[in-house]
DNA sequence: ATTTTTGTTAACCAAATGGTTAAACCAATT
DNA sequence: AATTGGTTTAACCATTTGGTTAACAAAAAT
């Protein structure tokens, strides 16, 4: 389907998804999401009003592709071993088709936390509860060295993600180029889980 | 020491890192860098010429303050256990005081390939060579499981970095306010290093 | 066929923003 | 006291940018 098959909606958030995930709210122009959306910058205006509110839809969009799926994974009825290996492998195969996201999302969470809250009132917002109960009980059953649920979230969500954050700066220090990272990322949908599940499992 | 008591230059720089650390190049805007540093707009430019030459002596300096720390530590004549213990330990330290460092860093190095190419070819700018060989042997004596250096060291950034790009977003996921979110950072001084260890020493 | 509604465009506008300038200020020097 | 040099300020400028408008085109309703 080329550009020209498309309705101007769709086309118009393809555009602002492409600019506004490479290069946030600030800087991007809308005169750029115009071109690239190959329309009149006007259109814009006609279908999201302003450039906040076309901002909105794009994060929503975002942010939506993320949360439910960390939230099924982190309230399935599976061992926190098979979470942990069924999160990593799912989560870095689905932002190695969308490597903007994880930078977009947290960039904008950050800047903007009052957002934030009213995303948090929202269904599917993910929770830690379960899990944080589960690791407690797979923990008393002596699987797994204590630690604290917040501390292992913190670890798989900084394993996983990170490395599509920090991605240029971890190419230059460790001096690999484009082809070889990807070949490490591929590697990491299994080695991150492998990691973890040695770091805290007693054998 | 107040203010008033400063000299200019030092004053624009403190007010122009903290405007640009917080919100980037896109986000800052030149009269609130004035403002924060209680001069007048024109006092910039006779200072620093432009808002591209400010920037990049805020950058220059935030990227000094972290590349030789990270350097040291990955050339020192110590084991990997100690490094890595070591490295948690100071960068997490150091981090704490500066939290917006390593965002910054990241976004604008994403956002500037050109400009992090001249930082390569200067001095101190860190190499994974040493840490390579030297993880290499200690994995060749049977001290550690088998892990490429590139995917430990994006580990142990990852685990080290993250929690400071990503705060807003584990604070609301994990329900966890600032108090306590400082607590989790304090405590993984030294858990990230045995979360490490863990993972790739042989017992 | 004609009217009405919806979609599209080019031109335009006001505010914001990085940057400049000319005059004023002020301390050190003559 | 007058001169000189760097420093500081208010006013100004050109460009960028998000947003609007009025005219026009296409499609839908009558």
């Amino acid at each position: 389907m080329t550009k020209k098959e498309q309705n101007i909606e769709e086309r118009i958030l393809k555009a602002a998804e492409q600019i506004f995930h490479k290069k946030g709210m600030d800087g991007a122009r809308m005169q750029e999401i115009a071109d690239e959306a190959e329309i009149n910058k006007a259109m814009l205006h006609y279908y999201f009003r302003s450039k906040q509110l076309l901002f909105e839809a794009v994060f929503i969009k975002a942010f939506s592709m993320l949360a439910p799926r960390l939230n099924k994974i982190l309230n399935d009825e599976s061992s926190i071993e098979d979470k942990v290996r069924n999160f990593s492998f799912n989560y870095i195969s689905f932002i190695s088709e969308h490597p903007y996201l994880p930078n977009f999302i947290i960039q904008e969470l950050n800047k903007n936390p009052d957002f934030f809250l009213s995303l948090k009132s929202k269904q599917e917002f993910p929770k830690l509860d379960g899990f944080k109960k589960q690791l407690e009980e797979e923990i008393d059953k002596g699987f797994f060295k204590p630690i604290k649920a917040e501390q292992l979230f913190i670890n798989i969500i900084s394993l996983n993600a990170f490395p599509f954050i920090g991605e240029s700066l971890i190419k230059g220090i460790a001096n690999i180029d484009d082809d070889n990272y990807n070949k490490l990322i591929e590697e990491r949908k299994t080695q991150v889980a492998d990691f973890i599940i040695d770091a805290i499992k007693i054998k």
